[in-house]
DNA sequence: CGTGTTCTGTACTTCACAGTACACAGATTT
DNA sequence: AAATCTGTGTACTGTGAAGTACAGAACACG
């Protein structure tokens, strides 16, 4: 886990690794990323990088679990007003206007380092199951009021629908990251948006 | 490129190379892979590496070509069949069959490949813009079919119908290679068969 | 202040891995 | 069977990048 650090300096450097090297491996993927580079781009010398971290393989864990985090809480407020159609379609906005910012052309932060990643050790891929799990929760938690409320008929099965919608994300940034065209992801929601329609307790 | 093998003996030592290269990149990743994990692995020795191959990125560029022509053979016949909602079930039933074989919860050989490589440089990203727009035309040629028959509404968007199910097969794959759940596949589908669904022309 | 602690800079070591050199074997042609 | 091309085995070199050593600066607290 290296050193944490206990001054304000401190903090800041080590912060200012986490954001170089992640802003470092978005771009150039995992491999292709040094620890010379992250000095560069930190500014720092190799001794803080390992006063604060035990060797790569730690900095590159608390990269993933930082970028987690991050993506979460970006995407907390809007997961948390999803239970109505209304509100999904409002967090589908939210995610396809966040997806076509020009930087975001990299896909998902958390999908590109699952796929370079969940091969290594299962260690690594528990990081990326629990990932999806806390990013699926608050989507399912919703859907299961709407279900509650009426508004999705009680034979849908909950999980499922959110694990489809997760699915059709990931799919969509994936694409628009190959094809650099981001209208992709809305494309792949369309496909979410007909399933979660079709769960809907019809009109009398 | 390397020199293309004229003997019979030239081109097998080129192809278990090929193959074994292939093999290690999908368990542990394009970084991960040394080239004398490929000549333990093919049962080569280095001179033959470097007799057919330029270098390690010339390698790397042929599995990656190998792969998409493995990955598009496999799919050809059941795609050329896709001119009917029947036909779309039975090449959705094969997908997930094949995903769900014990090996395949690797996610999708091209999809793994082209998250790791299109930050690479340009031209690896276009090889993986063609070797998607390979897969998708019989889908879009037989979705065409299906419009000009009737079948599909004539204001159905086909590419867009394409786009979204392609998403949703990556989409899949990927959680399925995270989770090890082969089925996230089938329910990732399940949103791509409403869609399609919903472009039907109604019954009359 | 001064003394211990946290933090930082630089130069070094080590090693794994890509790439090279070169001799040997097996086939094919005439 | 000589000549020559294609293919193969092994041992080597060079380098880039991870990891280490250690001295020096900034800071906390008496």
């Amino acid at each position: 886990m290296g050193h944490t650090p206990t001054t304000a300096r401190g903090r800041a450097t080590r912060e200012r690794i986490l954001d170089s090297a992640a802003d470092l491996i978005q771009q150039r993927g995992v491999a292709a990323v040094t620890l010379d580079d992250v000095e560069r781009a930190a500014g720092v010398g190799r001794s803080q990088l390992y006063h604060y971290f035990d060797d790569r393989d730690d900095l590159i864990r608390s990269v993933v679990h930082s970028t987690v985090d991050t993506v979460l809480a970006a995407q907390e407020p809007l997961l948390l007003e999803v239970d109505s159609l209304a509100g999904i379609h409002r967090w589908f906005d939210a995610i396809e206007a966040n997806g076509t910012r020009q930087d975001a052309v990299g896909g998902c932060a958390i999908g590109s380092l699952a796929s370079q990643l969940s091969g290594r050790d299962d260690l690594t891929r528990q990081a990326f199951v629990d990932a999806f799990a806390r990013w699926e929760a608050p989507l399912i938690a919703g859907l299961r009021r709407m279900q509650e409320s009426g508004e999705l008929r009680p034979d849908a099965d909950v999980t499922e629908l959110a694990d489809l919608t997760m699915a059709a994300i990931q799919g969509g940034l994936l694409l628009a990251q190959i094809r650099r065209t981001p209208d992709q992801l809305r494309l792949a929601l369309r496909g979410a948006r007909a399933a979660l329609e079709d769960a809907l307790t019809p009109l009398p």
